[in-house]
DNA sequence: ATGTGAG
DNA sequence: ACTCACATA
């Protein structure tokens, strides 16, 4: 924890990359350029690394990935603290309909361009072109208002003992963690994340290829008793779906990993993001590798050696020397 | 095989 | 950044 560069919190040049990154998201979205898009990213990034507050285009130019045209908006952003380019996406016909478009989890930039050219240009479009859309966009578009809503704590409380009544019944040695910012103790979630293993199912499993039916009968047992209402996708290790316990249906999500990685992938599901960011780096320091599935000592030539053995989350934490942080201390 | 999308 | 599931070719 020693010397590390400066986090985006006090980046003395933030306005620049804000509108970098808008700049960069709308390249994505809707011109689906994906250059140019590259292109403002790593703009953004040199123009936050460097420690000086940037007061002119000529002196963003030095700096790698920063050109001709970067620098003119730059010197238009310090002379009239706005851009016209981005004041003119604002209006623009294909960016609101993306954005629109967007909101229905299953459309992406792609869809949203198809779905544009043939004149649909909301969701409220949509309504009377549902013959346009696969299964996973047809729930979304089922469910835009619903998943658009947060989850109250006290409502993901109720799902979870209903979830480890049922499984607990089908079979008791399954082990469940509600993880995301459920578990780091938040009022309430975007949506349900739920991790389970099983004593019967370990990496050398899924390394033979050998699927298991483990989740599709956790599966099976919920929708028997009607909290899960919609299946989005299901494979052997992960089901995306719908679940409903109020008026309103909630996203959820359930992954069955191996026995011998589920204290790494809790840890990596409960994030934050921001959390994780910062314990990969520090376990790099102490010349560790660390992911979803395990920890791995990194050898003199940088190559990662064998997964060490993990009964805990503390344990990760104790390998790599970081002091420990239970969930709710992770945001 | 490749692209899309989600997380 | 990386992986899973899916829908195409």
């Amino acid at each position: 924890m020693s010397k590390r560069k400066a986090p985006a919190e006090d980046n003395i040049n933030h306005d620049f990359c804000d509108f970098l990154i808008e700049l960069a998201n709308y390249e994505k979205n809707v011109n689906r350029n994906i250059h140019k898009h590259n292109a403002y990213r790593k703009a953004a990034n040199t123009i936050a690394a460097y420690g000086k507050r940037i007061t002119s285009g000529e002196e963003a130019r030095k700096l790698e990935g920063v050109g001709k045209k970067i620098a003119e908006k730059i010197d238009e952003f310090i002379h009239t603290g706005k851009l016209r380019k981005l004041e003119n996406i604002k209006h623009d016909d294909t960016a609101i309909a993306v954005e629109s478009l967007t909101r229905v989890t299953g459309i992406g930039p792609a869809k949203a361009q198809e779905l544009f050219k043939l004149g649909i240009k909301s969701t409220k479009d949509l309504h009377n072109h549902k013959d346009k859309l696969n299964h996973h966009q047809l729930i979304g578009l089922k469910y835009l208002e619903d998943f658009e809503k947060k989850i109250p704590r006290a409502e993901i409380e109720l799902i979870e003992d209903k979830i480890r009544s049922n499984i607990n019944a089908l079979d008791p040695e399954y082990l469940i963690t509600i993880c995301g910012s459920y578990r780091r103790g938040k009022a309430e979630s975007g949506d349900i994340d739920v991790l389970i293993t099983h004593p019967n199912f370990t990496s050398s499993c899924s390394e033979k290829g050998l699927a298991s039916n483990l989740l599709k009968k956790v599966v099976n047992k919920l929708e028997n008793v009607s909290l899960i209402t919609d299946t989005i996708s299901l494979g052997d290790v992960k089901f995306m779906g719908v679940c409903k316990i109020s008026e309103i249906a909630r996203r959820l999500d359930i992954r069955l990993t191996p026995h011998d990685q589920y204290n790494c992938a809790t840890l990596y599901f409960t994030g934050s993001d921001m959390f994780n960011k910062e314990m990969r780096a520090h376990a790099i320091q102490e010349g560790f590798t660390l992911n979803e599935y395990c920890l791995r000592p990194l050898g003199s030539t940088g190559i990662p050696g064998e997964p060490l053995p993990v009964s805990s989350e503390r344990d990760v934490f104790d390998y790599i020397n970081f002091p420990y942080k239970d969930p709710c201390q992770r945001n």
